[in-house]
RNA sequence: GGCUCGGUAGCUCAGCUGGUUAGAGCGUGGGAUUCAUAACCCCAAGGUCGGGAGUUCAAGUCUCCCCCGAGCCA
């Protein structure tokens, strides 16, 4: 059993903005969750790099589209990378074996009875690769999101017969959990209701676009092609391009994280094309919220765009993560506030959490021969802390099964509390300076200290760097949630081994996992505050 | 125009099937402390729960109307 799940495929007409970067960490915290729990997980990003749209951002930068999209998903690819994203597999849609798996996708579509050739008129919008509702009598129409004109076409081209589904993507769509959040639901319940009408699954006349084969003249439109990279993600480095491996290389996938305004396509063009070719349904389509600076919609206009790489680069990847994913309500908008972004970080990532762990190992340090203390009462299992421990494993657990960061972010934020509050209760520092407290100071220590590691651990897939450099700090053996590598593509059972009961992130979250006597490194800092002295 | 969500302390939000003095975090003010990244810990500040009407013994929590904001569809 694989865990599969994917971001969107990102359209190269520029680019990373923020968005797909909170699209692709959220991703990123989940595949690294699914992976410590010891699960095979195929986590798939990558570009989509057809269309009109591309063609013309290409020929306004005078490239050749192909040179245009290297250098586009070239900079999607660099850009994760420098991220820490661990996905597994990136798709391009002008990849080779893309192409085959289209062709063999649509032959089966075709199969089924549902490709039919139509006259499409209407009134297009290039920037939304999509059709619009004008009635045709509109003088100059303008596209409501993108403000630009809209074009005439009148055109025989193929369509997919959408409306042959209507029931069975009714159904779909009200069932639970496929839509997420549920908020999101009605809305798309509300468009199938209205009535599917067919739609258009090739253009004429484009060439920057994959051939339809037996239909000259015709390239598959977009998104067609775009969905099914989904598919071709999956294929192996070794594998060839048969569409009738993906079964056994994780599809169905479990889940597609997507900005809430591509919703339709996932949650009903898509599963009636897979139902169409008879593949089965993703089980989960989650639309998340979109990001506005400061109260304001971020955009070129108004200057007021946040960039990833300057982000990164100024903040580091723990700051940004904890913002984005304690902060903002997976599937709801978010607002990027920099002085709760640096109040946020500073407060919970560089006091709360580093300094706690910076404080006992001075002291641990100081008193107790620069190693863990002896644990003598700490090490039982109804010590207040290590009931706190195992309760916020759970609820990390919890949370993050439900794409619900915020309560995972929380619940450790108050496991650091908690530890903080103990050590000031117990004040070791008054407590040593009489011999016969030093027992009970070192096992409040190591209590503390131990507390520390279950927070370094738990926060791992949220923040895998800030938890690696805890683990660091604690002598700990770092842990591996990283992307497979070569993933499934060594054709070896693929899919046939048993989840192992225990990884070991399961097997170090027990509570007194941490030795005692083992050295514990000089301190440094493991989270810098922000000092931010100008506007992001 | 139809539909769907929101409008709760300065800010961001919790408040499930209606029921003791409406909660949290940040920010703010005060206290305590010195192990630590001027960090940690404790306490406080009183917001007519968008407005109005209604149902009820009782409404932030249900009904209706209105205002404001966002989105989807026309």
């Amino acid at each position: 059993m694989t865990y599969t799940l994917t971001t969107p495929l990102y359209y190269v007409n520029d680019r990373a903005h923020l968005g797909s970067t909170y699209t692709t960490l959220a991703c990123d915290s989940i595949a690294r969750f699914h992976r410590l729990r010891g699960e095979r997980v195929t986590f798939i990003t990558g570009c989509d790099e057809h269309g009109l749209k591309i063609q013309r951002s290409a020929e306004a930068a005078g490239l050749t589209p192909q040179a245009h999209c290297d250098t586009i998903s070239g900079a999607y690819r660099d850009l994760w990378r420098r991220w820490g994203i661990s996905n597994d597999r990136f798709i391009r849609t002008t990849d080779p074996r893309h192409r085959s798996i289209v062709e063999q996708f649509f032959a089966r579509v075709e199969a089924s009875g549902d490709v039919i050739e139509g006259r499409q008129r209407g009134w297009y919008c290039v920037a939304c690769e999509e059709f619009k509702e004008e009635s045709p009598e509109a003088r100059a129409p303008e596209c409501s999101t993108h403000l630009r004109p809209l074009e005439w076409r009148d055109e025989l081209n193929l369509f997919f017969r959408l409306s042959r589904h209507q029931e069975a993507i009714e159904r779909l769509v009200a069932s639970d959990g496929f839509i997420a959040p549920r908020s999101r639901r009605r809305e798309v319940e509300n468009f199938v209701a209205g009535g599917l009408k067919d739609f258009s699954i090739s253009r004429l006349d484009l060439p920057w676009g994959i051939p339809v084969p037996g239909y000259a003249g015709h390239t598959f439109y977009v998104w067609f092609d775009a969905l099914l990279g989904y598919l071709s993600a999956l294929l192996g480095p070794e594998d060839p391009a048969d569409l009738n491996l993906i079964a056994g290389r994780g599809w169905p996938a479990q889940l597609h994280v997507i900005g809430k305004d591509i919703l339709r396509f996932h949650a009903v063009y898509w599963p009636a094309m897979l139902l169409s070719a008879g593949l089965e349904l993703p089980e989960r389509v989650f639309g998340h919220g979109f990001l506005t600076r400061e109260g304001q919609k971020m955009g070129k206009s108004l200057g007021n765009v946040l960039d990833p790489e300057v982000l990164l680069e100024r903040c580091g990847s723990d700051a940004v993560r904890w913002y984005l994913l304690r902060d903002i309500p997976f599937g709801e908008d978010g607002d990027f506030q920099q002085q709760r972004f640096t109040d946020l970080v500073n407060n919970d990532l560089a006091n709360t959490i580093g300094n706690l762990l910076n404080r006992t190992s001075s002291m641990a340090r100081r008193w107790f021969e620069g190693a863990v203390p002896p644990a003598g009462d700490a090490a039982a299992a109804d010590h207040p802390l290590a009931l706190h421990c195992i309760a916020c494993g759970e609820e990390v657990d919890r949370g993050l099964e439900r794409l619900d960061f915020r309560s995972a972010a929380a619940a450790i934020l108050q496991l650091a509390e908690a530890a903080n509050g103990f050590l000031n209760d117990r004040a070791p520092w008054k407590a040593i300076k009489n011999e016969e407290s030093r027992p009970a100071v070192a096992a409040d220590l190591y209590a503390v200290l131990e507390t520390s590691r279950w927070v370094a651990l738990l926060l791992a897939p949220l923040l895998p760097d800030l938890s690696a450099r805890m683990l660091e700090q604690l002598d700990q053996p770092p842990l591996c949630a990283e992307a497979s590598g070569t993933g499934s593509g060594d054709g070896n059972g693929f899919g046939m081994e048993p989840a192992p009961a225990a990884s070991a992130w399961t097997l170090a979250l027990r509570w007194g996992k941490l030795a005692c006597g083992h050295p514990l490194p000089e301190p440094t800092p493991v989270m810098q505050r922000l000092e931010l002295d100008s506007p992001l």
